[in-house]
DNA sequence: TATAAAATGCAAATAATTTGCATAACTAAA
DNA sequence: TTTAGTTATGCAAATTATTTGCATTTTATA
């Protein structure tokens, strides 16, 4: 049922008459009054464009709800998004929740304009998602935001096996030392691609000489090496948890006329830009955006045809990562 | 005045009966005429919930309107444009155009959704920014793409500015040798980069002596690297036109066993993050992004409030750009 | 080509919005 | 505090928009 002047004269207890023509701008306002009702207006979603029409025949409108931040990663994101969902024949726009001041009024508000949200939140505690779920209960949502126990039908990259990937690698070389500079753990994808890193190297028979907790940032990855480098262990290969900290590890490295990979092999993971650029090119996990926002777009795309049960509990599909052979390690 | 059936009616050809079948999905849809009705009633705005309502009362619905890259930068754009809605009291959504198949079209359509547009379109040609602004006469626009002849008030970097500052940095340290490593000159703004770099050098007494033809990208840095070594010319200022080309440039000196800022100074352009972490860390022109957004913001809300008038013809806003000096020159 | 199912338009019925008018609330000046 | 002028509000009537019953046409399928 769409939203009228009744509905909204009932929400804040002006007559139809006011609220007529405070919406059409017949009166010039008492600001109190007016306020109040285009306030009511706007969050109740009057007149919003939001038919009961069969989505087969109709554009969706998309929403992917993210917080921006100032990292190459976001820029990735969204151009893969953009694309996939112009693919699709969907209306991608993207909006961000980061200054929100309240996370469930904007949320509603969106739902009211979109057929669907893409959600990217991986800040967000349990206890908001289950908000979230609850107050949009039946709402289309997919998140892509790695997460323990996923709330909605999540698809992320697989971590571990990034994790894996990167021990094994290491072992065909014939390493036998190992380091990680972890990102921080509290962060379920870190610790996953901690753990896929540690299991690998242990069932090989191994174990992890040295682990530095780092907190992604580049200058993270220098102190790591300052760590490891007091301690004098050498010919080791460390996986670092991410290109920043990786490229901040080497450069200390450099600055120290240590030799990459000689001295210490590296591998990364994210695949920056800069990770092909930076000298030597260096050896990362590469996640492929393009089919996780592919697989999401597709999921989100079948709950809102409703050929998917949105009743059933989440689950969470994961995305394969690749290994990029390069020159910080062998 | 709002659109109702009669309207969706008169310009599909249908009865106003049938449309309203279609739109409340009494129908099932013979996909034709319902596709038909339903993409005209979308278009046309059909509902959508844009009152004539006084903008002083109301939360304003910007649209940030660009091509998605990946590249950081624009990662960069849409933060600082989020924070500083945010703090505007607008509500900001980013929708890209990069695939749009009619921009007349998709800008109609976001129009009718949004109280005024925010265009970061640096590609675009001027016959279509005509086009556009014929299609949304009167209707706020602000551009932030870089352009020699504005078609809509535009606030973007001072890049004349920059060129000469960076010229300025190497006469002051007393070089005498200069050259360049230029952005691709059909962009206004890698000629404006130019120009000012050189109109600096020209005055100062001296010439450019070596000019290389660079696209932003990193490898074009490299090369730029090999046809300077060749010619053996060192001890040189070079100013590249972006941080990407800068980097490069210095990358494959390193590789050659050069020494930078011994043998080559150089300057890069933008201050990407990877500037301050690259070995040695770059000197470059740094751009407040934030800046940039508040004032493009302030103008497109006189816009919307009418406190501008939009019929005079469109101007232009440097906004002034900043030497970091880092360790790649002196 | 026959037949059933779906789509369409007209006009009537219903629903939503706007407006005239009377009254109440507020504002500014005496 | 009073008072005149302005603005805001609600009721009910008027207007406008949307939906629906019914007859007819079109389309899809066997």
């Amino acid at each position: 049922m769409s939203i009228g002047l009744k509905d909204i004269s009932n929400a804040t207890g002006y007559s139809v008459s006011t609220v007529s023509r405070v919406l059409s701008n017949k009166i010039s306002g008492n600001s109190q009054s007016a306020a109040q009702i285009i306030k009511a207006a706007r969050e109740m979603g009057y007149n919003s464009y939001r038919i009961s029409v069969n989505p087969e025949n109709r554009v969706l409108d998309i929403a992917l709800i993210t917080q921006h931040f100032s990292e190459e990663f976001y820029a990735y994101l969204y151009s893969s998004f953009d694309q996939v969902s112009l693919n699709k024949n969907c209306t991608l726009t993207i909006h961000s929740v980061r200054h929100s001041k309240s996370l469930q009024d904007d949320l509603s508000f969106l739902a009211k304009n979109h057929d669907g949200f893409i959600m990217f939140l991986p800040t967000l505690d349990p206890y908001s998602y289950n908000k979230i779920k609850e107050t949009l209960e039946n709402y289309p949502i997919v998140s892509i935001a790695p997460s323990f126990e996923p709330i909605f039908d999540t698809f992320t990259f697989d971590s571990y096996q990034g994790g894996a990937l990167s021990a094994k690698a290491f072992i065909e070389k014939g390493y036998e030392k190992f380091g990680i500079i972890r990102g921080p753990l509290e962060k379920w994808e870190a610790a996953l691609r901690r753990n896929g890193f540690r299991d690998t190297i242990e069932n090989a028979g191994y174990k992890i000489s040295w682990d530095y907790k780092g907190d992604y940032s580049f200058e993270a990855g220098e102190n790591a090496f300052h760590s490891i480098f007091k301690r004098k262990i050498k010919n080791i290969g460390v996986f670092a948890s991410n290109d920043q900290m990786a490229v901040g590890f080497i450069h200390a490295a450099l600055e120290n006329k240590k030799e990459i990979p000689t001295d210490y092999a590296v591998i990364g993971y994210d695949n920056i830009l800069f990770s092909k650029i930076f000298f030597p090119k260096l050896t990362t996990i590469d996640t492929d955006v393009d089919q996780l926002a592919e697989e999401a777009i597709d999921h989100l795309i079948r709950m809102i045809k409703k050929e998917v049960n949105l009743n059933r509990s989440a689950r969470k599909t994961l995305i394969p990562v690749e290994l990029i052979k390069r020159d910080t390690h062998k």
